[in-house]
DNA sequence: CTGCTGGGGATTTTGG
DNA sequence: CCCAAAATCCCCAGCA
């Protein structure tokens, strides 16, 4: 899987390169906000932006859906550092995900270490590409390249992770569980939430969204670019209207009513239902 | 005041 | 064509 994906963004870096330039400006700002961290040594702050929408698309396309599943080779292409590396995260992801801790979503409350998985999933172009394994302490610490919001965090988190679960009241919907997580025919339509787990399972798409706590389900958007992923969802959906960050939240709005996804106190950020998460992971 | 976010009613699109 | 669900449009409010 890994050369395959290293393959396919170095097949299309030379002749993308180009589109860089109008793009970095994005990534310029946004680098800017971790320089506190000497972030971003594994991101690609000028080289070619992974926001690509066309590369991101075509890929997507090409592997689509699938989840890469918790095997992979060791080893991950050398030369692709960068991506070798956020690939690599997401496996973490993927693996932590596919059901080896269902039970947190129940003893979850208080239990501390949900933090630690966490820290080694986010966005974290923390100090050393090879620390990753680490399990950080200072998990909870918002991003870094969180713009102004990042003032609030630890404290707000408590808040929501211990929520009660809102699956039991909503159990009403006339599909139950089975529903809006498996594509009833395989006809349906990809739904929002569904695109966006995929996204976050894309490491190329890490510059516009990412876990912040994966444990719970929660995601953030980069207010940098979150209006190209969106623009890349209106795309996956064959709009003839550009779709916009305003418009794509509004459907996530939606989705409190029905419980798929909520939204969180911290800016730009919601979470997955549980419910969900786990229809999504058994995709 | 302005830009960014978030909220939600109204309307359109989509699938059965 | 009807219906329900999902998506989209559009306007407004709160906040830094």
């Amino acid at each position: 899987m890994n050369s395959i994906l290293a393959a396919h963004f170095r097949k299309h870096a030379y002749h993308k390169s180009l589109d860089c330039r109008s793009g970095s400006m994005a990534y310029v700002t946004e680098v800017r906000l971790n320089s506190d961290r000497g972030a971003w040594s594994c991101a690609p702050p000028s080289s070619c932006p992974d926001v690509d929408l066309d590369v991101i698309e075509e890929y997507l396309q090409e592997h689509s859906l699938e989840v890469p599943p918790a095997h992979v080779p060791s080893s991950p292409p050398t030369n692709m550092g960068q991506l070798a590396h956020s690939y690599q995260s997401t496996r973490i992801t993927v693996n932590s995900w596919s059901g080896q801790h269902p039970y947190r979503w129940h003893c979850g409350s208080h239990a501390p270490h949900e933090e630690y998985e966490d820290g080694a999933l986010r966005p974290e172009w923390s100090s050393q590409p090879d620390k990753q394994w680490n399990h950080v302490a200072y998990a909870y610490e918002k991003p870094a390249y969180t713009d102004s919001d990042s003032q609030s965090s630890s404290s707000q988190y408590q808040e929501y992770q211990d929520s009660p679960s809102p699956s039991s009241d909503r159990g009403d919907r006339k599909d139950g569980d089975s529903t809006p997580l498996v594509p009833l025919s395989g006809k349906r339509k990809e739904r929002l939430f569904q695109f966006l787990f995929e996204m976050l399972q894309t490491p190329s798409m890490r510059s516009c969204i990412w876990w912040v706590q994966s444990s719970a389900g929660t995601f953030q958007f980069s207010s940098q670019n979150k209006e190209q992923l969106a623009q890349l969802w209106g795309r996956r959906k064959g709009n003839r209207k550009t779709m916009t960050y305003q418009k794509m939240a509004r459907a996530l709005r939606n989705y409190s009513r029905t419980g798929e996804i909520q939204k969180v106190k911290r800016k730009l950020t919601y979470r997955f239902d549980e419910k969900t998460l786990r229809g999504l992971q058994g995709l």
